[in-house]
DNA sequence: GGCTTGACTAATG
DNA sequence: TCATTAGCCAAGC
């Protein structure tokens, strides 16, 4: 299993999960994007898989079906819908409104520089 | 330095 | 809407 990396691709997309605010969601393929490279969706979920940092907002990055993704693991997808039904993000069925609630990110957001 | 893996996406039927 | 296939690329070994 993959250790734990705070630095580098991983780094980056924490940066970006952080950018997105309460009551929206975003998709892997929207956090690739804004890190400059769309191929990247599977190490955005991987980097989040690696992730250990509480401070992430990781239950706001879905799939773009809008469905909620969780290496198998049915505990952390309910609690991922959960926290995000707190913050107002509506449900529908067992898929979000990714016309309702995704989030667009904006250049320089993410970027520490 | 090369092969395998994978919280994905888009296209096709 | 669902199932299958192909592509893409960093991290781990």
């Amino acid at each position: 299993m993959p250790r734990v990396v705070t630095k580098g691709f991983h780094a980056r997309v924490y940066a970006v999960v952080h950018t997105v605010p309460a009551g929206f969601v975003t998709t892997y393929g929207d956090v690739a994007a804004a890190l400059g490279s769309p191929r990247v969706a599977r190490h955005v979920g991987w980097a989040l898989a690696a992730l250990e940092d509480e401070s992430v907002p990781w239950h706001r990055v879905i799939n773009a079906k809008g469905e909620i993704s969780g290496r198998g693991e049915l505990e952390r997808a309910d609690l991922q819908r959960t926290l995000l039904e707190l913050e107002g993000v509506v449900f529908r069925n067992h898929r979000v409104d990714l016309k309702a609630h995704r989030y667009r990110f904006v250049p320089g957001e993410a970027e520490e520089r």
